[in-house]
Parts: structure tokens; sequence; C-alpha cells
RNA sequence: GGGCGGUUAGCUCAGCUGGUCAGAGCGCCUCGUUUACACCGAGGAAGUCACUGGUUCGAGUCCAGUACCGCCUACCA
């Protein structure tokens, strides 16, 4: 398809991996895919529409999910580029910090290696050497899809100038007090050695054991007979506890209050207190406090100022603090906790509990709560200027109702933790002195002296730590565009149009993306976020590779093609609403695509001898047009209003939905099989069939660029086979996105009728089991206003109905006179017919007089409807007048229906 | 515990601001080799739009409640 090919050069098989690649060539060679492009077409005055294409992570190869990402995109960007807008499709891939470790780890563990055995420096030249290996692959697939990337301004989220980014984002958020370096409890993953955020942290249910335990009061500086019972999951946490607490209006312990009890095993002496936390139906209603492993304890423990002990090391054994424990597996420990506090006598008992425990996003560990010094960002003024950008319409959120739960949570959102004790990623640039001074440098090489004591840089140590992957992630929309320089693509580009990503990180990125655009921008870093559904598989399970039901879009588009595939993920789409993706959806696709192949091939082969092969495309002789071309012109206007309206709505599923249903349903079913009918009606003036072919030409012309951005390849390999304008360019996906045209509605309900009426015949014909090569004669009765359209498409009729002779008669009552009372009766609106007025035959009959029976009283039906709605006198005081004639016109013609049908019968007997 | 969403033909799903909206694809049944297409053409069967109330002249379409299903969120250890 690399060639220009008109008419007969197209293969007459369908085959998209014969030409996709080549295509993909071209539209590379042109260079149309950059706004500056040599070969696009932009108006450069136009406001540019940009979308920075979410990154996916550089570790493996692509799934439909991305697949799906690219088509939805590239469809928006397609779009606006036929608009004539300057248009930017950014490309990019991200490091993935923990989810690329936690896969080379893997990878590593196979060749005998850990992290630990490689050390920092090892392991990251590893990593280098691993990403390089995917990075091409996964490139290589992006153009598989056909993204119409701008490939000169690929981009890596560990690049230099997002290196760069992330230092200076840093310094600024640490400058403006945004950033600060505390002790506080994190969430600590000992899988992973790693503190994760409250995000990566997973819910999940499970049966655990609530065991109750007794604690001694203390009666005189020592433990006494007397005890309080506390509830606990977590027995191995009693080595950390340095409280008991009550409610505070609880009867029952109002008297233990400010008393205090002895901890087993650590013999420490810890307060009784109140706190209006404690829930008095749970458990005892008194809960041992352990602040140093524990979100809610560490919330009391600040609150009441109690010790926090950490007795639990990276790796969740048990510290020196343990006592007797000290080296223990926390589950170890557990077990001989539990069997210490039986021995002692002071297990009260224990019973299956349904819990939920926080794991690991990644490795599934159980997150053990801990105190660690690390980084934090403040959430809430940076969520402030997020929630005031969707609030005021600054940013949208489709769907709308995102916009609820995008509220809810930045309302309630809590500091973020960015500290990774990781090593693949950006290391956090900030410096510490021996005296504990912080220097935050925005510098490639670091300060070069302590900013509090001026202590020379050689004596300052770097925090070890890396960033979480949000936070280089978070910097995308501008980082890629050159921020924090003022680059020219930033000021053009910036902020970028359209967001489109998963509704499943919401949080994890879109949120983060505009807490940190407004505060180091000052604007907000896109005006849409669309939201997708996610792609499950036929069953809808969420496809995943430990379940192995990963569909590899590669091996979909070897099969079905690019198109098929995009094709089948967009239809049926639905913004926010996951979707199934099965077989069946995309065989749908690719017949569709291969009827437009071979619809396309028709109309070239079907050129009249009087247009030269390779002419250029003229408009048709509008005097030339029957009613045949003038429906199908107006039809594909109707379709350039419905997808444009489609589109503007970002319903893409409806978008797909109304060209497939035109392009199969009006254009090829019924279009093409009118003007085949005159295209080999030598009694026609040559200009009589050139109109008519110019007409399919011009129809096909827009309907092929109308799909381009869902079907670009076989769009393109199409419409270069078709004659072009003057004024077009080489390549449709720089051509123009049709214009709104008028309707000729006349044409539109004319033709309808006559559909209407070939319908009807067939149908008679089938139900009365009569064979399809058989010719009947048919009779006809038409009104007035049909008569010029029925002379002008007699000749189609009669081929799709397979009527011959066609004779027409000017009234009811003539055609009965003529017709007499054999043959099928057919009744399409106002126009009445009989087929095979001499078909004889009991059976005929009775088959016929069935299906007459069965229209009677489908047509009564509606009828009564109608009129008990039109006997409502509310409603005729009520209803808008429109309403009221419509439901007039429908009883008239249902009464009109049901008086032929009955006469009908009558006669029939 | 709170919030959000879903429940429409056997299956997967469209149905926007209430008035031919009861639809599509697949599947199923009956025919069919008329030179664009069997990755096709013609025709057909199939749903009390989860349930119960309410608003309205009129409700898959709006409101309330109920039942399942799903997602998000949460300090009952």
């Amino acid at each position: 398809m690399t060639e220009t090919t008109i008419g007969s050069a197209l293969p007459k098989s369908y085959r998209p991996a014969d030409f996709e690649g080549a295509v993909y060539e071209r539209w590379i060679a042109a260079d149309v895919f950059a706004p500056d492009g040599k070969g696009a077409t932009a108006d450069p005055d136009a406001e540019p529409f940009v979308i920075i294409q979410p990154p996916p992570n550089i570790t493996g190869s692509l799934h439909l999910g991305h697949a799906q990402r690219t088509a939805v995109e590239d469809l928006m960007v397609r779009h606006a580029r036929m608009l004539g807008r300057p248009t930017l499709f950014l490309p990019g891939l991200d490091h993935a910090s923990i989810a690329a470790q936690f896969v080379l780890d893997r990878i590593i563990a196979g060749e005998g290696e850990s992290r630990a055995s490689l050390g920092r420096e090892r392991y990251l030249e590893r990593m280098h050497r691993f990403i390089a290996e995917t990075r091409d692959v996964m490139l290589g697939q992006q153009r598989r899809v056909g993204g119409s990337f701008d490939w000169g301004r690929l981009r890596f989220t560990m690049d230099d100038v997002s290196s760069r980014a992330v230092r200076e984002a840093f310094s600024r958020l640490y400058r403006d007090g945004l950033a600060y370096r505390t002790e506080a409890l994190v969430n600590w993953c000992p899988g992973c050695r790693t503190s994760v955020s409250d995000l990566e942290v997973l819910p999940k249910p499970e049966t655990g054991t609530l065991w109750f335990v007794r604690y001694h009061l203390l009666d005189g500086g020592a433990p006494g007979t007397e005890t309080i019972t506390v509830a606990t999951t977590r027995p191995e946490t009693i080595l950390g506890d340095t409280a008991v607490a009550v409610h505070p209006d609880d009867p029952r312990y109002a008297a233990l209050v400010g008393r205090m009890v002895r901890i087993p095993f650590v013999e420490r002496d810890v307060p009784i207190i109140a706190d209006e936390a404690v829930e008095r139906d749970f458990g005892t209603g008194a809960v041992k406090i352990t602040p140093a492993h524990d979100h809610d304890d560490y919330a009391m423990g600040r609150r009441h100022d109690l010790a926090m002990i950490t007795i639990l090391d990276d790796e969740a054994r048990v510290t020196d603090q343990g006592d007797g424990y000290a080296g223990l597996d926390r589950y170890e420990a557990r077990k001989r906790i539990v069997a210490d506090l039986e021995a002692r006598g002071d297990l009260e008992g224990s019973k299956p509990h349904e819990m939920v425990i926080g794991r690991c996003q990644r490795s599934d560990d159980v997150i053990e709560p801990r105190l660690k010094t690390q980084w934090f960002v403040r959430a809430a003024p940076l969520a402030e200027a997020a929630l005031a950008a969707t609030r005021s319409g600054r940013t949208r959120i489709l769907p709308e109702r995102f916009e609820k739960v995008w509220e809810h949570w930045l309302t309630n959102i809590r500091d973020w933790n960015v500290s990774r004790q990781l090593w693949w990623g950006h290391r956090i640039p900030a410096w510490y002195c021996p005296d504990g001074h912080v220097t935050v440098s925005a510098d490639a090489n670091g300060p070069s002296a302590c900013e509090t004591c001026r202590r020379p840089a050689t004596e300052l140590t770097q925090d070890p730590d890396i960033f979480d992957t949000w936070f280089s992630s978070g910097l995308w929309p501008f980082s890629t565009l050159g921020w924090p320089e003022d680059t020219a693509d930033l000021r053009r580009y910036y902020p970028t149009s359209v967001m489109e990503t998963g509704h499943d990180i919401l949080f994890f990125w879109v949120a983060r993306m505009m807490m940190l655009g407004i505060h180091l921008t000052g604007r907000e870093p896109f005006h849409t976020v669309y939201l997708s559904g996610l792609i499950r598989d036929a069953q809808g399970q969420r496809m995943s590779k430990t379940k192995g039901n990963v569909v590899d879009p590669l091996a979909v588009m070897e099969e079905s093609g690019a198109d098929a595939l995009r094709f089948a993920l967009i239809h049926g789409a639905t913004p926010g609403i996951d979707q199934r993706f099965g077989a069946q959806k995309l065989e749908n696709a690719r017949n569709f695509a291969n009827k437009l192949w071979n619809a396309t091939r028709y109309v070239l082969g079907a050129r009249p001898e009087t247009i030269a092969d390779g002419a250029t495309r003229q408009p048709p002789d509008r005097s030339r047009l029957g009613p045949a071309e003038r429906w199908i012109l107006s039809r594909a206007a109707a379709t350039t209003e419905a997808v444009d309206r489609a589109v503007a709505d970002y319903a893409f599923g409806e978008m797909t939905r109304v060209l497939y249903d035109e392009i199969w349903g009006e254009f090829c079913d019924w279009g093409l099989e009118l003007a085949k009918v005159r295209l080999a009606d030598a009694s026609l003036a040559a200009a009589d069939r050139e109109a008519t072919w110019w007409t399919l030409v011009d129809a096909l012309d827009t309907y092929l660029r109308l799909l381009h951005p869902v079907m670009p390849f076989i769009t393109e390999a199409l419409w270069e086979a078709l004659p072009h304008r003057e004024t077009d360019p080489e390549l449709l996906i720089v051509a123009r996105w049709p214009g709104i045209l008028d309707r000729d509605a006349e044409a539109e309900s004319e033709v309808a009728a006559i559909v209407d009426l070939v319908r009807g015949i067939r149908n008679a014909r089938s139900e009365a089991k009569i064979e399809p090569a058989t010719w009947l004669p048919v009779d006809i009765a038409i009104p007035q206003r049909l008569g010029a359209t029925f002379s002008a498409l007699r000749p189609a009729i009669e081929r799709l109905a397979h009527a011959r002779p066609l004779t027409r008669h000017l009234t009811s009552e003539a055609l009965r006179a003529a017709a007499g009372d054999g043959g099928l009766a057919v009744i399409a609106g106002d126009v009445e017919a009989v087929v095979g007025r001499d078909l004889g035959g009991r059976d005929v009959d009775r088959l016929d007089r069935a299906r007459v029976e069965k229209e009677l009283a489908e047509a009564q039906a509606f009828l009564a409807a109608a009129r008990e709605r039109l006997s409502n006198a509310s409603f005729l005081a009520k209803a808008p007048e429109a309403v009221v004639a419509g439901a007039r016109a429908r009883e008239a013609e249902l009464s009109d229906a049901v008086d032929r049908l009955t006469d009908r019968l009558a006669r029939e007997t």
C-alpha cells in the first residue's frame, strides 16, 4: 500500500497485517505527527490540542489497558488534527520505581542474585540494562497500535529534564513550607523494605483471632490480683504497649482511669487513660495502646503524650526492646507470647475475628506501621487548590460522578509520605550535616555548603532515600514540556487539553498532578480529565498476570489488525465504566473493517468508463442526482452531525455506533444497492451514471474521514485509493474533517418509504416461503407525492424485491381491481402492494393470512393505545402541541393500516 | 460503618436534558453461490426495561424505599 493505487490495485482481501506497518511508515516519513512537523497542515493560529500520554511503566510489555488508552487518546488527537488544530501527542515511559524493582528482583533471583548481593551500584546498572530491553519493546507496541505520537518529544520520567524538574519541584515545596521531614508513623512493607504511601496499602479482609489478655493493676507499686482485660488481634505488640485506654463515659472502668497496670514480659508500668476513640462495645471496652505500631494508637499516643517504643525492625523482627523475644519474627513472637500468656494464666480466652488487614500493593506482605524519619508533603493546602479547580469548572472530570469521589478524597486527604527506601528512582535532594541541619538543593551537584552552618559539602551526606514514583509522575504534564525552564513548548502547549487515564489512578496520579501542577506552575495542568473504564476479560474478571487471563495486544493485532482492536476497544466503551473484552467484539470489529474494505472495492470497481482512472475528484452534478443519490448525500451529512455531537460529548462509543450503523446499515445495505442499478443502467446518460458514482465517492470520502480517528490504518489505505480533490493533502491523517452540509429531508423521507416497501415485499415473500430467486409480479398503489421517486427507483425496486413486472396503480381501489384477491398483501405506511397476484395454492394463502392477521393484531394494539391517549383530556390539555399532533398523525396512520388489513382479510377468506 | 455505581432480549451492552425507545452486536431459527463482501445477503423468534411505592396527562428515562452485584473509603483494637 505504499504506492499510489487507484481502483483495481486494492487487494481483494482485507489483510491488515499486510499494510498497517507500511501506512505508519508513511506517516512517519511525511512528518505529520509533530505539531510543527513539515507535513502538518494545522492552522498555526488555532488553539493547540495537547495530550501528554500517561507514561506506561517501563516494566515489560503493554497490555490491553494500554492499547485502550492509546486508542482513545489517539482518537481525540486525530480528530483535533483533522480540525486543523496544532496537535501534540507526547509519548513517554515511567521508571516505575517500586514496580520496576519488584520485577527486577524476581528476574535477578532467577539468576541467583539479590539486591543485597549486587549492592546499590551494580543493581542500578542491572536495572539500566533491563529497561533498555523493555523500552524498545514497549515503544514498538505503541507504534503498532497506531498512536500518532510526536516521537521527537519522547520523554522518560528519569531523564535529565525530569530529574531537574523533580529537584526543582521539591526545593520549591520545601521553600514554601510544603515539604517537611519528621519522624512519624509510616506504612512499612517488610518485604520491600521500604515505606509506602497510604494508597499503596490495600485493605484485605481476613479471619484473625481476637485474644483476651489480663493486665494486672498495680497495688501499692506492685501488681496485685486486680486485673483489666484487653482485647487484641496482635499479641506481639504487647511488648510495645505504653497505655491501656477506656472510654471516658464507660462506668465499668471509670474508677480505674488514672491507675497503672504492668505490661507482661517487659514488666513496664503504664497508665490507664480515657479516650473517646475507644469503642465501648468492642471486645472488653478496654484496649491496649501501642503507639509505635498502630495508626490509631499513634494518634492516641500523640494526644496523651505516651512513650512510643519501636519493637519491630525493618524485617519485622522483634528488637532489643522486646526483651526475651528479641530477634524473633513478628509471627513467631506472636505464637510464643500467646503460649507464655497462657502459661502465666493471663490469657482469658480467644475467638475468631473477621478483620481487615493492610497489605502491600506490590508484595502482598502485611504492612507494619513503624516510626521513621522521612519526608512528607503537606497535602491540605495543595488539595484546597485542586478542589477549587474542579469546583470552578476550570478542570472538568468525566464522567461527572467522579467529581464526588474526588471531593471526598481531597477533603479528607492526609500528608503524603514521599520517601522510599529503594534504589531505583530520583534521589531526594536533601543533605544533612553532622549538626543535623538540613539543606535542600535543586542543583544537580548538590549544595556547596550547609545552608545553616556553612560546613563544606564534603561534610554533608545526602539522604539515601528516593522519591515515591508518583512524585515525578505528578510533574509529568509540565516536566515533559521543559519546566522549570520557560520553554517555548511550555508556553504554547501548557496547560494541556485532556488527561485520559484509568479511574483506578485518579488519586495516585491525577490528584497529584493537579496539586503539584497548580502549585508549581500556577495553572491547572489540563482542562478535562477523561476517566476510562478498566478492561476486563470476557468473564468480567480483572486481567492480571497471576490469573493468566491477560490478552496480548500484539497477538490480537497480528490476527485481526490494529484497526479492529481499536474499534473494539472504543465501541461500546462508556467513560468510567469497566468493559468486558472478548473474541466476539473483536470479530465484530474486524468484520466491519472487512465490510468497509469491500464496499470501497466495489465503488472503485464501479467507476463508469467515461471517468478516467486517476481522475481528480469532482462534486456530483447536482442537476443529475436521483432521489437515491440525494438520500446518500443527506445520510452522510446526518452522520457527520451525529459524529460531531458524540465527539463533543466524549461519547466515543456512541461515535462508533453511529458510524457502524450508518456505513453498514444504510450506506452499504441500501445506498450501494440502489446505486448499483443506476450504474448498470445503460439506458441512462453517461452524465447520470457519473453523478451517481461521484455521489458514492463523496459519501465514502466522508465516512473514511469520520472513521479515521478510530480506524486510522484502513481508512488511510482506502482513502489513498479514492480520487482526491486538488486541494486534498497527500494523506488522510492531515485531511480536513467533514463540514456540516445541508440535509435533504424530502429525499430522506421518500427513499425511506421506498425502503419500507421493499422490506415489506421481502418480508411477505419470506413468510410465504417463496424462493428468493422467483420473480413475482407486484402491483402497487403509491400516493402522488412518492410518484417521482418511485419512477426513478423503479428498476432498483424491481431488482431488490425481485418484482417483475412491477405495475403502478394510482389508488388503492385501482390496485384491488387489477390485482384481485390473490397474492400477498403488503402495507408499508401509505404504500400498498400485492405480491404475486396470480399466486395460487392454499398453502401460500394460509401463510399469508397468518402474516396479515399478525400485522393486523399489532396495528390494532398500537391503535388502541394511540386512541386512548387522544381520548385523555389531560393529555390534550397539558402535553405540548407537537406531541399531540404527532399522536394524531400516528393515530391516522394506524387507523388507515387497520382498515386496509381488515379489508384484505375480509376479501381473502 | 459511610459513599458511589450497576441491575434493559440466552450472552455482552446502547438508550443524552421524561412523550414511535423498547434498541445493537453475538448467539438462535428459516432461506440464499444476483461478480463489493459467506469476515456475506434476505427474513424471523425473543424482554411485564430487578422489586415496591411516588411525582406526572405520560417513566427503562425523575424521586423514595427494598433486594442482590460491584467499586471506593473507614481509627472497632
